[in-house]
DNA sequence: TTTTGAGTTGTTCGA
DNA sequence: GTCGAACAACTCAAA
């Protein structure tokens, strides 16, 4: 029987996988894990230990199929070419990875021997989603309309194999990911299924209102396993088409094309990074590359600590510190926050959530801080400056997402949850809270910052 | 080629 | 309290 290899990358799962089918209809597949060095040297040790958990159970699948998985650490090309010699395989098969960091491997990859690669981590792949003069979507709506002209009636999705029989080759040990045990977080393909299914059999109805709310449990929380591959986003717009056809209400209907339009905003970003990777190193918009960020390395750090003294900011930083997982309605008003009160490049606050973020991603990480700095493609306009306060009021009206993530503010009343130094001192004293020593006065009044940003970006806009 | 309609997620101000 | 306009014009996409 001839063998293929099935390299496996950011797809870790059984169905639903393009790559392994190929593989599997070719003859005996030989799963390989690369330990990457340099790749490996960019991931913090939260995904790290994430992503080995995930491939920890899908081993144990494979090994429920009669199959084996095969990790080896060394430079790609290198590495598969001394795998193929050894295990006699005669192709590798994978699913393609658009960032450029993958493409550039991939290229030299295959120069040594040809790499088959698959479509498998979008719906559609970004080389496919273009203007009727071949040229990428650069605003999201229009891509959105051409990405839903382009689906089939149905998607069709690949079921798992239901034996994998293969030989087992040395195999380096999964290193322990219990350090960073992820209680909130397991890290597996059927764990991705039950979040994706319980989502899609009640929440998905009421998500066009609860998505927003930081303290509901409004969203599918699957990045991480999207990230990774654990679910497909084939599975997920399935799902999201499936719900939106046997909607009883218009309602639920809506709600769930909300959702999937989440869906098509990942791989609107996926296409952008692919078609323009120079936003990876600075803004998209050309005349907003001058804007003279403000050296605010203090500032920086309390954002980063979760010490701004504005509530909303300083729970979301604290959960992203403590958790690797932040909402996405937090993770504007932070990133509004960061560029446009303390006027720090939006590429610092990019760095940082990706050494922080479980789901953390390049092309989806990027395109959201280039849209809430102003600077991308689609882009927030520049006078669209989040207030915490109110953010916080309206979507957290309770306080209830503040107080978990900010013990320090557990007894504060509702009325000062969002505006801590408002309190009377008197009651700071009786609560133990006091502003300025146990919990931080506001590192910057918002009024004059928003004063600040609109006139410096409205001076770089109107320059060009 | 020219024209036209449209564009994720907000806030503030003044009537 | 509610509502529309202003924020700034500009670029994109498609006819």
């Amino acid at each position: 029987m001839p063998k293929a290899i099935w390299w496996i990358r950011r797809d870790l799962r059984l169905a639903d996988n393009p790559a392994l089918c190929a593989a599997f209809a070719l003859g005996t597949v030989i799963p390989v894990f690369i330990r990457d060095p340099h790749l490996l040297e960019r991931t913090p040790a939260r995904r790290q230990a994430f992503l080995f958990a995930g491939l920890r159970a899908l081993e144990a699948g494979l090994r429920a199929r009669g199959g084996h998985l095969t990790v080896r650490t060394g430079e790609a090309g290198e590495t598969l070419s001394g795998l193929m010699a050894e295990t006699g395989a005669e192709t590798v098969w994978a699913e393609e990875d658009y960032t450029p960091y993958a493409r550039a491997r991939d290229e030299k990859v295959a120069r040594t021997f040809p790499l088959r690669l698959t479509a498998g981590q979008t719906v559609h792949p970004p080389q496919s989603v273009l203007k009727a003069d071949r040229s990428p979507y650069t605003v999201f709506t229009p891509y959105s309309r051409a990405w839903k002209a382009m689906l089939p009636p149905r998607i069709t999705l690949l079921p798992a194999p239901a034996r994998l029989d293969s030989s087992a080759y040395p195999s380096e040990e999964l290193p322990d990911p219990a350090p960073y045990r992820q209680a909130l977080f397991p890290a597996s393909e059927a764990e991705a299924r039950r979040r994706l299914d319980a989502f899609l059999d009640k929440r998905i109805s009421a998500y066009g209102e609860a998505r927003n709310r930081m303290d509901l449990d409004g969203t599918s929380s699957l990045s991480p396993y999207i990230r990774f591959g654990m679910i497909s986003l084939r599975q997920a717009a399935s799902g999201a088409l499936e719900v939106m056809r046997q909607a009883s209400n218009s309602a639920a209907e809506k709600s769930a094309e909300t959702w999937l339009n989440e869906l098509i905003w990942r791989e609107f970003y996926v296409a952008i990074l692919y078609h323009f990777p120079a936003v990876l190193r600075a803004s998209f918009r050309p005349d907003l590359r001058s804007i003279a960020w403000a050296a605010d390395p203090s500032g920086l750090e309390a954002w980063k600590m979760g010490q701004t003294g504005y509530p909303v900011v300083d729970a979301a930083m604290r959960q992203l510190l403590q958790t690797g997982w932040m909402h996405n309605r937090a993770r504007m008003i932070t990133a509004s926050f960061l560029v446009k009160d303390l006027l720090v490049d939006w590429r610092l606050g990019e760095r940082w959530f990706m050494q922080n973020l479980l789901d953390g991603d390049p092309a989806a990480n990027n395109g959201g801080w280039q849209w809430t700095a102003g600077t991308g493609t689609d882009a927030a306009p520049y006078f669209r400056v989040f207030n915490p306060i109110l953010q916080g009021q309206k979507f957290d009206p309770l306080g209830e997402a503040v107080r978990r993530w900010l013990p320090e503010l557990a007894n504060v009343p509702v009325q000062y949850i969002h505006t801590p130094w408002t309190m009377p001192v008197e009651l700071q004293t009786h609560l133990g809270c006091v502003i300025g020593r146990d919990y931080p006065a506001p590192i910057i009044q918002h009024d004059s910052a928003r004063q600040r940003i609109l006139h410096v970006y409205g001076a770089a806009s109107r320059k060009g």
